[in-house]
DNA sequence: CAGACAAGGCTTTTT
DNA sequence: GCCTTGTCTG
């Protein structure tokens, strides 16, 4: 099976995959076919009988990447491929940690705090140390401890290291944060990483089982590796010394994360004897595409350099289009898009809207709902972020681990059962007094005389109904747990009472977080479909993970995002100075060099046709003056790229600038209509159609797939873009 | 103690 | 401009 394999390779990537033994390091250009190395380098591992597939580590950067790196594994192998390790660095740390945590004092049933967890917890502190949360917001705190754990300065560092007060009154805040962590039995994302670390450097038998297992150790992506992730991989491959990374020096864009360059640029004098490989030959874009972006990224100078090539077509000019302001970009957006789609056929997940800032997305969502593209939004508002899905999630995890006084404090009064902030206080100063947790002081309420008794007689009755289903943990799928919990409080009352439109979306997430578990019990890999799996899959999970390439609808991202992905037909939208590059990165050249590799990033993911948009008035909302609009000037980037490779449309005048968007309008409207219809279908739905739903009430046709049972529609309801079987779905259609 | 209303902050990127 | 947080009233 991988002789046929070898033989598609070319003979860079052949020798990056037939180099077994030793450290090597890959150093692969955007779109070089690293990831089909990786892959046919972990077949062939298997195939030589050189390891087990449980001797084999590999990391990625996000769960989906993992996941299509196992999918494309066992392909290659033939054979399903159980026990080999491929994940993330967190989602892997997290793995490590259930089984061995307990030798740091924690328990293995730990709950993993996301930044909005955070936060709360260190509210919580701030609000007991007398802080004011004006003068030192939680949310800058947070960004400080994580900026400091991401450098590995322990807080008994950053005590001795302050030095004002300021520095002072945070180190408080940390040393705070980090007693209740443990008191919680909760780690951040970040303590994932360290933790793991300190596992290893206290507990040498515990380092040496790891060290023993792991034969071969493949890390993707080791540009945007932070300090602690190079001494992870650093100790656990230091028996075998199999270590293969891979990665692109001109694609690390995470410094800000605390990223390290310094990885994968010491990686030969960490492994003298490595075997250094360059995959420069480019598989994916055009000949164009790739000399502009060469050009662009050639201006930094810390890099190791190298030049990428294709046997591609030069293929179409860089299209840059100056627009007057963010609205007719956006209208320009939909002009391109419907343009690819008509005349060139591209289908609209052939295409992907780039942008260095979410909040851009606003304008464009907003045209491409008027202009009937059907569209999917990566990053922003993220589902398991919203308010009722954390509020379910909560439930959950007060059930995994009682001592998750974050996750208790946000049910306890959730929905409302009479438990107001005077006696939670009263209760959290009784936890306090007495050692205890706050879920044991809630189970003895009866015992805290300065609560009013039909308080207390409320907080004994919520602790004995959760009590009631925390007995059932170990014995119920995290499914069933998750109805139970709903149903005994009632979760979906409140929405299901309502007829507002947004609680209707409310209580539709609701559904599809129930949904989301089933799947997960459904699918779970290695039989564990414990609760606690699943919400520590949950809590490693991002927003791209949830993305559906196959999807009939354009892709919104932004640029840090879409590193990894590819696409025919890439827009870059907000290519102006101050934006991107961003104004805060403008003072120091390394910044700036960052936001460069940010725009070489993003050039490198398109295939055929890379459009870059820029508007010379932009609204937006800074600190002080709101909705302020400045005018702008296009992004240095764009004189970056030699005039041979692009096509610069400039707007003449100030006048000439408003009649574009007349016209736009029209033209948009006229050739969408055609390409609208010209898809119909045997049911006779057609793009456009208004139909209604049972249960997401009305909704426009935004996209059509498959035919028969198959057909699929995408309707717009509300805000909400659903992908529905015709079939299953009881749709009435509407005139209008 | 809960719900309604107003003020304030926010926007760089993510595990 | 939107969402979260704080304040007021019943």
């Amino acid at each position: 099976m991988t002789q046929d394999l070898l033989e598609n390779l070319n003979d860079k990537q052949r020798l990056a995959v037939e180099t077994d033994d030793g450290p090597i390091l890959v150093l692969a250009g955007a779109g070089s076919g690293k990831t089909r190395v990786l892959t046919c380098k972990i077949a062939r591992l298997m195939e030589q009988r050189k390891a087990k597939p449980w001797e084999i580590l590999a990391v990625t950067f996000t769960n989906k990447a993992a996941g299509e790196m196992r999918k494309r594994v066992e392909e290659f192998a033939g054979m399903m491929v159980d026990g080999m390790w491929i994940g993330t660095f967190h989602s892997i740390c997290a793995r490590i940690l259930r089984m061995e945590i307990d030798a740091l004092g924690y328990q293995s049933n730990f709950s993993i705090y996301d930044t909005d967890d955070q936060i709360r917890q260190i509210q919580y502190v701030m609000d007991k140390l007398n802080l004011n949360a004006k003068q030192l917001r939680p949310r800058s705190v947070q960004h400080i401890i994580s900026d400091n754990k991401n450098r590995m300065v322990s807080v008994d560092r950053y005590e001795q290291e302050a030095a004002n007060f300021g520095d002072r009154q945070i180190a408080s805040v940390y040393r705070e944060y980090e007693d209740a962590m443990r008191r919680n039995n909760a780690l951040d994302f970040d303590d994932l990483l360290l933790k793991t670390l300190d596992l290893f450097t206290r507990h040498d038998a515990v380092l040496r089982k790891y060290q023993s297992r792991f034969k071969y150790v493949l890390v993707d992506e080791y540009q945007d590796t932070n300090k602690a992730q190079y001494y992870i991989v650093k100790q656990i491959a230091s028996t075998h010394r199999n270590i293969c990374v891979v990665g692109d020096e001109d694609q690390s864009i995470y410094r800000w994360r605390g990223a390290d360059i310094e990885n994968i640029l010491g990686f030969e004098k960490d492994y003298p004897e490595a075997t250094v490989i360059r995959l420069e030959q480019n598989y994916r874009s055009t000949q164009n595409i790739l000399d502009a972006a060469n050009a662009v990224v050639a201006n930094n100078k810390k890099r190791l350099g190298k030049n990428l090539w294709s046997h591609k077509d030069s293929g179409p000019k860089i299209q840059i289009h100056q627009l007057v302001d963010e609205n007719a970009e956006a209208l320009q957006v939909v002009d391109i898009l419907k343009d690819q789609y008509v005349r060139n056929g591209h289908a609209y997940n052939d295409m992907a809207i780039l942008y260095r800032t979410n909040a851009q997305s606003r304008a464009l969502e907003d045209r491409l709902r008027r202009g009937n593209v059907p569209y999917t939004l990566v990053g922003g508002t993220k589902f398991y972020d919203r308010k009722e899905v954390k509020d379910v999630l909560a439930y959950l995890r007060i059930l995994v681990n009682q001592q998750d006084a974050v996750a208790l404090r946000r049910i306890v009064n959730y929905p409302s059962r009479g438990i107001g902030a005077t006696s939670q206080e009263r209760l959290e100063t009784h936890a306090a007094e007495q050692g205890i947790s706050l879920y044991e002081a809630l189970q003895r309420a009866a015992e805290i005389t300065t609560i009013n008794a039909g308080t207390r007689a409320k907080m004994q009755n919520f602790a004995e109904a959760l009590d009631a289903i925390v007995a059932d943990v170990d014995k119920v799928s995290a499914y069933e747990l998750a109805h139970l919990v709903i149903d005994r409080f009632r979760l979906k009352e409140q929405y299901q009472m309502s007829s507002a439109i947004e609680d209707e979306t409310r209580l539709e997430n609701i559904n599809e977080l129930l949904n989301s578990i089933a799947v997960f019990t459904e699918q779970a890999r290695d039989d564990d479909v414990s609760l606690q799996r699943y919400l520590e899959d949950v809590s490693l999970l991002t927003d791209l993970d949830r993305w559906d390439p196959g999807f009939s609808a354009v892709t919104l991202m932004t640029l840090h995002s879409a590193k990894g992905l590819e696409f025919p037909v890439v827009i870059i939208a907000g290519m102006e100075e101050g934006l991107f590059p961003l104004f805060r990165s403008l003072e120091r050249e390394d910044d700036l060099e960052e936001e460069r590799r940010l725009f070489y990033v993003g050039m490198t993911r398109a295939e055929d046709a890379l459009y870059l948009l820029w508007a010379g008035q932009r609204r937006r909302f800074t600190g002080d003056g709101s909705g302020m609009s400045y005018r702008n000037t296009a992004s240095r980037f764009l004189a970056e790229i030699p005039s041979d490779f692009k096509n610069d449309r400039r707007l003449d005048s100030f006048a000439s600038g408003y009649r574009p968007r007349q016209r736009q309008r029209f033209k948009e409207r006229d050739a969408f209509t055609a390409a609208a219809t010209a898809i119909d279908n045997e049911a006779g739905y057609k793009i456009g159609d208004w139909v209604q739903h049972d249960t997401f009430g009305r909704g426009q046709i935004l996209g059509i797939e498959g035919s028969g049972v198959g057909l699929k529609l995408s309707i717009l309801f509300g805000k909400k873009l659903k992908k529905i079987i015709a079939e299953y779905a009881n749709l009435e259609r509407l005139d209008k």
